[in-house]
DNA sequence: TCTTGTCTGTTTGTCGGACAAGCCACTACG
DNA sequence: CGTAGTGGCTTGTCCGACAAACAGACAAGA
């Protein structure tokens, strides 16, 4: 029998591991460079390659910037990033089937009319969001709209206050956001559907002016419900 | 001035979208292996090295298998991963996003009510758990006891029937689980605190079980502001 | 015939070297 | 003083090499 029960795990994923804890504890402060790979390389004592191999890694959490564009850039420590990571990781998770989308909607409902009731104030970016979908409809443009819809529920969740409610739902949001957008195409009468969603908007803005949160929630339920319940044209 | 405004990606990130492509639209079938690198590398026309980093990228993304031990084994495609790769980015975001405690556990109050709201029926794994639980408040040991209760609240969670819902629970729990060991370790009277725990998690149980939902949802609540909110000794 | 030990080929993991392209600072020249 | 060239550094990519592990073929012995 072998004394090693321990499966050895490649260098590759190791120095990863220890460049990921270094990053999380502070050793590698946010809004720094990494050292150069050779560097990394040589305080790690393995190969470029390696090193290499581990930033890709870290890059796919979204730890670390770069590798969207060819430069000689150091990598920089971020963490504007892992939201997107997190998004494209439970939306890889969602395409797979792993989770389902009904749940996932149900989750995003849950959240965002508990925001909408812990909001005190509609935030001025989210009321703009508003005026680039109507300019939208006018060009039925559903992609500048689109990107305004999902900027105005991130703007609304956010302005509750709770910073992890507002977070996650963001994330949630970025997830469903290719199906939202291939529905939005799919639908043949495009301006009739939008001109209802931008109603639907403005009426959750319009409650929460006046102070009415429970109908705001119910708002943004029956916003959310009637988009992706099915026969919804 | 150059025609070329769009900033070239690196070769290793444009094979790994189209590796993750071909996965995710079925040209690489779940549960098969994948081609060799060498293979792989002729196809995309690029050397091993670019592969082996786009491999790694999938790897991240939870879409391949391997790199978690070395051996010979070609990665094979599997979809088991990417929830368990989303809840490490949801989860390092979280912890990257300076997000407050208090945040947090608002939010995991929220969602475990929501989720024991819903939840029919307590599954025997989160009964083993209390058993679990009850042996270690014999014992003291607060490591047994705080796995059996993450456990347990997971458990409870996933019973919900949502997936996603016990898939953020499950998250926010590991976020969370730190700071909860280290309250648990700096508490003086140690057993009492977990006696007083063991019984806050039976009731819940005890309330679903004749199907009193709400007052269960209410337990929760009260289960775990109680442990959180300063001046809980 | 069946078992067993060996051997060979394949594949991954890792290393080192090499080169092109881009970026930055410095210098030399007008 | 200003500008163009120049050299070094860094990333992105490729190639060749080798150890370790694994699978299958293959031969030797009971």
């Amino acid at each position: 029998m072998t004394i090693s029960p321990v499966s050895r795990v490649p260098l590759s994923l190791e120095v990863a591991q220890r460049l990921r804890a270094a990053i999380l504890d502070g050793t590698f402060p946010a809004d720094t460079e990494l050292p150069t790979e050779t560097e990394l390389a040589q305080s790690f004592g393995v190969g470029r390659s390696t090193i290499r191999e581990a930033l890709r890694v870290l890059q796919a959490h979204g730890l670390i910037s770069g590798a969207d564009t060819v430069s000689t850039a150091r990598p920089r420590v971020t963490h504007e990033r892992t939201a997107g990571a997190a998004g494209l990781a439970l939306s890889t998770a969602l395409q797979v089937g792993a989770i389902p989308l009904a749940d996932l909607v149900a989750l995003r409902t849950l959240l965002e009319a508990e925001a909408i009731r812990q909001t005190t104030s509609v935030p001025e970016a989210a009321r703009s969001c508003l005026v680039t979908m109507a300019a939208a409809v006018e060009n039925g443009d559903i992609h500048t709209f689109h990107a305004a819809d999902v900027d105005f529920h991130v703007q609304l969740a956010y302005a509750c206050g709770n910073q992890a409610l507002g977070f996650v739902i963001g994330v949630l949001r970025d997830c469903i956001a290719g199906y939202l957008l291939d529905a939005l195409a799919a639908v043949a009468d495009r301006r009739t559907v939008l001109v209802r969603l931008l109603a639907e908007h403005q009426s959750i803005v319009d409650a929460l002016d006046v102070g009415e949160n429970d109908r705001a929630a119910e708002a943004v339920v029956a916003h959310i419900r009637g988009f992706y319940e099915p026969g919804t044209p």
